[in-house]
RNA sequence: GGUGCGGUAGCCAAGUGGUAAGGCCGAGCUCUGCAAAAGCUCUAUUCGGCGGUUCGAUUCCGCCCCGCACCUCCA
């Protein structure tokens, strides 16, 4: 089957374009709006970039590796940025490549794919420029009194598609400080002029006719979608909260200044809950992929957290899916290791793969836990010898399956072999006399000392002819 | 006020017009001297409430209750 995601533009799936294999210039392309880099991410912006990531390997498995471009990009300059630099009394530059780093090292431990490209909003002013001066030329945009730019809603009659807002419902917020420079209070900055006491040393010389400053957030992506991918792009992502205004507005911009469709599919990922409400650092339920790690939780196993849930239905994340999803990670090791195992292998006759349907459920919306269900069922079954061993095509199958899920059978095994820490040297002591106790067959002093290493909070897992300390758990 | 998403077992979470996947936790069993690991079995007469359509609804429609989110620079 094909690739059918649910569309926000007409609130329905749609079957995705399948790029035509005989032509070498045809690209699914695919640009997922990615993060500000002026703090850690949370887990609930990695939430969208792990669907994603899921989807950019669907459809790298679908279309072939080289058949899809995915650019993610990061936005570097923007209230915040500026705002942290500010406040730390540093160049933005710097807390900007900061921020990026760390980025990057929490993605590489969630295992997500680095993008084809990652644009940063302040390598791509020149082309936000031009972008702006179009829209000024064809009227979509003017020049407010500080020296600002707005794009004129009133402009774009296809306003609101995406979102369904119409202009005279929008609640009235003061958060629109500079609303007297605008016609209206629902346009919304390209350029904004430059503010010394707000802006420091940050500002570029602006689109003709327009003040010295900085682009407006909305017409990075914009911007950075055409240079890179194109005029139409296939697919744009994002988390639910950008749906509107940013999303709306790239739609504006886009289509006004290129004449034509911006993104032939929209596709927003739901946000990411911790008990029952949305994280914020003001509330204190603040999750980071490095704080999860610090704490002793497997990477992967926060990746499997986020795909527990339907990508377009909210999820809870709680220190206790974190631990259900630990477990679980084991189970489906086990699953794996069966599976690959050549003793249980059975010969195949061509047929479709009992694990086709699992893939079919990815294909279908991304139903990531749909999936993983039918995996734990089929491993279930295979345990059971229901149907037969695995035959090759299954067990290449189940590569894929894995592979999409970014829980491939290396990673899995790296993630549940993850070191413990080591036993202080009294404990491996006790270790090895309760060892020798029991090579001894001196069933009464092992057992006294097994109760020793408890009292110490260890415990001694027995194999056949070695074995292993672990932490007690709590 | 506008818009959107959702309410399924102790917790998490799929799903379908034909009678409830899966994961976690828990219990029992098997296997191991013990312990752990692993495996097996069990755990929703029922899908927020009330009506309606239907031979049949958790699934469609209506109303109500509850939760979450967005409404101009939050993934």
């Amino acid at each position: 089957m094909a690739i059918r995601l649910f569309d926000s533009l007409t609130r329905s799936p749609q079957e995705l374009r399948r790029p035509d294999p005989a032509n070498p210039q045809d690209f699914f392309t695919f640009y997922n709006c990615g993060p500000t880099v002026y703090a850690p991410a949370h887990i609930g912006n990695f939430r969208t970039f792990t669907v994603n990531d899921v989807l950019r390997r669907l459809l790298e498995l679908e279309y072939g590796p080289d058949k899809v471009k995915h650019v993610r990009n990061l936005t570097d300059v923007d209230d915040r940025t500026i705002g942290q630099a500010k406040k730390e009394q540093r160049p933005l530059a710097d807390i900007t490549r900061h921020w990026t780093q760390i980025f990057h090292e929490d993605c590489r431990a969630l295992n997500l794919l680095p993008p084809h490209a990652e644009p940063t909003a302040t390598g791509y002013i020149k082309e936000q420029v031009n972008m702006i001066e179009v829209l000024m030329q064809k009227g979509c945009a003017y020049r407010a009194a500080d020296g600002s730019v707005y794009f004129k809603i009133a402009s774009f009659p296809g306003y609101g598609g995406l979102s369904r807002i119409k202009e005279r419902e929008l609640k009235v917020t003061n958060t629109v400080a500079d609303a007297d420079h605008k016609d209206s209070v629902s346009d919304f900055a390209l350029w904004k002029a430059y503010k010394p006491e707000e802006d420091g040393l940050v500002s570029w010389a602006g689109p003709d006719g327009a003040a010295a400053g900085r682009p407006g957030w909305h017409i990075e992506c914009s911007a950075m979608s055409k240079a890179i991918l194109g005029d139409t792009i296939d697919l744009h992502s994002g988390g639910i909260d950008l749906l509107f205004p940013h999303h709306e507005n790239e739609i504006a911009q886009s289509q006004c200044c290129n004449g034509t469709t911006f993104s032939r599919h929209w596709y927003h990922s739901e946000h990411l809950l911790v008990n029952g409400t949305t994280m914020s650092k003001s509330k204190g339920n603040y999750y980071t992929v490095r704080d999860l790690i610090a704490q002793g939780h497997s990477p992967l196993a926060i990746r499997y957290a986020l795909l527990a849930g339907h990508p377009r239905k909210q999820l809870n994340f709680t220190l206790e899916s974190l631990h259900a999803a630990e477990s679980a990670l084991k189970k489906l090791q086990v699953i794996v290791t069966v599976f690959h195992d050549p003793k249980y292998r059975v010969a195949g006759n061509g047929t479709p793969s009992r694990l086709t349907e699992v893939l079919d459920l990815l294909r279908d919306d991304l139903n990531t836990p749909g999936a993983l269900g039918a995996l734990f069922k089929l491993g279930h079954e295979i345990s059971c010898g229901i149907g037969g061993g695995p035959t090759n095509a299954d067990v290449a199958t189940l590569d894929q399956i894995l592979g999409v899920l970014g829980l491939e059978a290396t990673q899995l095994a790296a993630a549940n072999a993850a070191p413990k820490a080591d036993a202080p040297d009294e404990v491996k002591a006790l270790a090895a006399k309760r060892w020798a106790a029991k090579v001894a067959k001196d069933f009464a002093a092992a057992d006294a000392l097994r109760k020793e290493l408890t009292a110490v909070g260890w415990s001694m897992l027995d194999a056949k002819d070695s074995y292993k300390l672990e932490p007690l758990k709590k």
